[in-house]
DNA sequence: ACCGTGACGAGAT
DNA sequence: CATCTCGCCACGG
């Protein structure tokens, strides 16, 4: 039943959805969110598997620093970035400006 | 079944 | 303030 080891791929999948354009979250606080205290890696393992879900804008989650970590996940180097660019999220040296005040805290805002 | 690796984070030095 | 180490847990080889 509950009890499928991947399903809380979903969970990260589903917050992740939630994140409007323009703001941007990190793993621990998504992992905080959904009770992965320490699974902030998790996530980002998911982010990887989210690879195949069309609807999952992991470029909107960038680690604690506001840094693209994953950038290099995605088709090209570049895309990250220019996919946050496109929402208006400016990126420089890999490193999003305006960070605290994009940060999207699902704890915060979501809180549902 | 064992070991190494990894899109992180926080604390310690 | 910069750097290092450990923890956490899933998954591939």
């Amino acid at each position: 039943m509950n009890s499928e080891k991947g399903n809380y791929f979903e969970w990260v999948y589903q917050v992740v959805r939630e994140i409007p354009a323009g703001r941007v979250t990190s793993y621990g606080a998504i992992a905080h969110y959904l009770g992965l205290k320490s699974g902030a890696r998790m996530v980002g393992y998911a982010m990887n598997a989210a690879h195949s879900s069309p609807d999952v804008p992991a470029h909107r989650v960038v680690n604690r620093q506001g840094l693209l970590t994953g950038k290099h996940h995605f088709a090209n180097s570049t895309r990250m970035e220019e996919l946050l660019l496109d929402e208006g999220v400016r990126v420089e040296n890999d490193q999003v400006l305006d960070f605290p005040t994009r940060f999207w805290d699902p704890e915060k805002e979501l809180e549902s």
